[in-house]
DNA sequence: CATATGATTCCA
DNA sequence: GGAATCATATGA
């Protein structure tokens, strides 16, 4: 009989919260490293006796800097792009479409630029029955997390990031919904797990594996 | 100040 | 296919 993936019975009290260390690399190779990897938000403000939720982390997005025309950080150093332009390891949050807020893991230090959009998780722990946390908007909304946490450290309570369980086997995408960014909509910077029912838009055939 | 548009989602 | 809906960036 197959072995069920261990994330399935994770204990979520045994989680090993991440070091502020670990953030300090490119968003390439963080895009990788965050898949399969807990986020937990503890006592959303709306609902201040729910239980944490807990979400697995099952698609990601490269954001590299001023030079890729893809990223926000195209515009320099705004009031917008402050957080994302700071510390890595900290939660970079936007609105967009008039209706969604976006989360993002800022990354590979100070100054830089990077950050990891992450666009979609699995239920762990702390949801309603068939919640779903694929896509970016939805992924934010389900977790409670809003523009009220841009700029708020990834170590610390209440919203923290947790190091996987397991490796996941990896699929690469070109990004989605940047199609406006010439030769950068084009990069194949879009990471999911595989083996993963959750993703927001599962690749009829993946571009590399990884 | 005016305008265009977006790292999306939902409905027809 | 198209609407919803507004913060942000950009240009007058």
């Amino acid at each position: 009989m197959r072995r069920r993936p261990d994330f399935e019975n994770v204990n979520t009290s045994t989680l090993r919260r991440l070091d502020h260390a670990w953030f300090a690399r490119d968003a390439l190779v963080l895009s990788r490293a965050l898949l399969g990897c807990y986020l937990v938000h503890e006592r959303g403000p709306d609902e201040p006796d729910s239980p944490p939720r807990v979400a697995r982390i099952v698609e990601t997005e490269a954001y590299r800097g001023p030079k890729d025309l893809a990223s926000h950080a195209r515009a320099g150093l705004t009031r917008r792009t402050r957080t994302l332009y700071g510390e890595e390891g900290h939660a970079y949050v936007f609105f967009i479409y008039g209706m969604h807020d976006c989360f993002n893991v800022t990354c590979g230090g100070a100054g830089r630029g990077h950050a990891v959009l992450i666009r979609a998780g699995e239920p762990t722990a702390g949801f309603a029955a068939g919640a779903r946390l694929d896509g970016p908007g939805r992924f934010s909304r389900a977790m409670g997390i809003s523009r009220r946490l841009d700029g708020h450290d990834l170590t610390a309570n209440p919203l923290y990031l947790c190091a996987r369980t397991g490796r996941p086997r990896i699929d690469v995408t070109p990004r989605v919904g940047v199609a406006y960014a010439g030769e950068w909509a084009d990069k194949p910077w879009r990471f999911i797990d595989a083996a993963s029912s959750h993703v927001s838009r599962p690749p009829r055939k993946a571009v590399g594996r990884g």
